[in-house]
DNA sequence: TTAGTAAATAAACATCGTTCAGTTAATTAC
DNA sequence: GTAATTAACTGAACGATGTTTATTTACTAA
């Protein structure tokens, strides 16, 4: 009966599972310190198995890639429901840095690792980091509309908000806030969304 | 005679061939692109030769991280001669980008790259990086006492302004601005300061 | 039970960073 | 000027990498 069905099943379940590992991995290690080796072995396969569920380790990243982004976008989409424009600029920050936080895995190798081989560089999948983009213009045109913003080209607006998010976002997910003892990065990271607001 | 010295000069001219072919490598093809073959073939010498003038890939490596803050350093230094501490800030955050645009490769070895190994993290030389933070936070000091950033902590100022700035470099050093059109990225780039300007 | 198919493996390949025994060139000692 | 010593360099080799493959194993269907 269902042996279709549940050979559909088994074959993504494997693939989550070398998915899951190999995210695990990147994390922890870094894209070019993760071998197929280390990844077969965290799922107890040989090595050869996950190349009948992947073309190459590239095709894993760039599978991770395509998820990072549906989650972002997704998340990014949760704070429209806020009415007010302001309180939804800063909660629109907030979601993107609390997401590289929270994904820091995801969030490199979406924003800032070298693009293994050239399939990403126009991607279909480039085109959920545009839409977030185009939400950003949006919300900041609604707070132009509502009195904020004056004397502000959007596009300059849009892409200083976004340089500044990533900035943030890019220092902590490549280490480079090691210096700042951990309990003091919190409030620095929300005075620092503060601090932008008094430009707006 | 002159034959001691000779050697010496020698010596560093192949450490600077190595060097010089490694950065441009480095910079075109990414750290982890970059053979030591691919170099050895570029100053056309065998690869066991790199290994009498560096202990490793990592050493080479290290030696950029290093040559890079140094003339990081340099650059920032020389805009405090500015004595209106606005107008100092401003050219302080040019210099960076600008450091950033001149030097993607050098700029990338310093903020963004994973740092291979783990002799760089608490590094002598991550030190110059710290001075440049405590240059930073000095000329906001001074911007404070000139009735400037009014009910901002220094911390969460220097913070911000780093991070903005940093935003910005990396993304254009990684290659996340691709679709902004190459005639409007410095507009851009300057509009943004400016607009950073407005919560001073 | 058996033939056929899908899944998984282990061995092999080319290339990587690195090492080292051996070769060549330059310098010093006599 | 020749031999001995030192320095510079080479290229083959090692273990580990990503990837391919022939082969074996496990499952399915007749």
């Amino acid at each position: 009966m269902g042996v279709k069905e549940r050979k559909e099943r088994q074959k993504t379940e494997m693939r989550e599972a070398i998915l899951s590992a190999a995210l695990k991995l990147f994390s922890d290690e870094g894209y070019d310190n993760v071998t197929m080796r280390k990844i077969a072995d965290k799922i107890e396969y040989s090595v050869g198995t996950i190349y009948l569920y992947f073309k190459d380790k590239g095709e894993i990243f760039y599978e991770l890639h395509n998820r990072g982004f549906a989650e972002f976008y997704k998340r990014q989409l949760s704070v429209q429901r806020i009415k007010d424009p302001i309180e939804r600029l800063k909660a629109h920050g907030e979601a993107y840095i609390q997401f590289a936080m929270e994904y820091p895995e995801y969030y490199d190798v979406m924003f800032i690792s070298r693009t293994p081989a050239k399939e990403i560089k126009k991607s279909e999948h480039w085109e959920e980091g545009e839409r977030t983009y185009e939400i950003l213009k949006l919300n900041i045109k609604q707070a132009m509309e509502a009195g904020y913003f004056k004397n502000v080209d959007l596009d300059v607006a849009a892409f200083s908000l976004w340089s500044f998010v990533h900035g943030i976002s890019a220092l902590f997910v490549r280490e480079r806030l090691s210096m700042m003892p951990t309990e003091f990065l919190k409030p620095l990271i929300s005075g620092a969304l503060q601090f932008l607001g008094r430009a707006y």
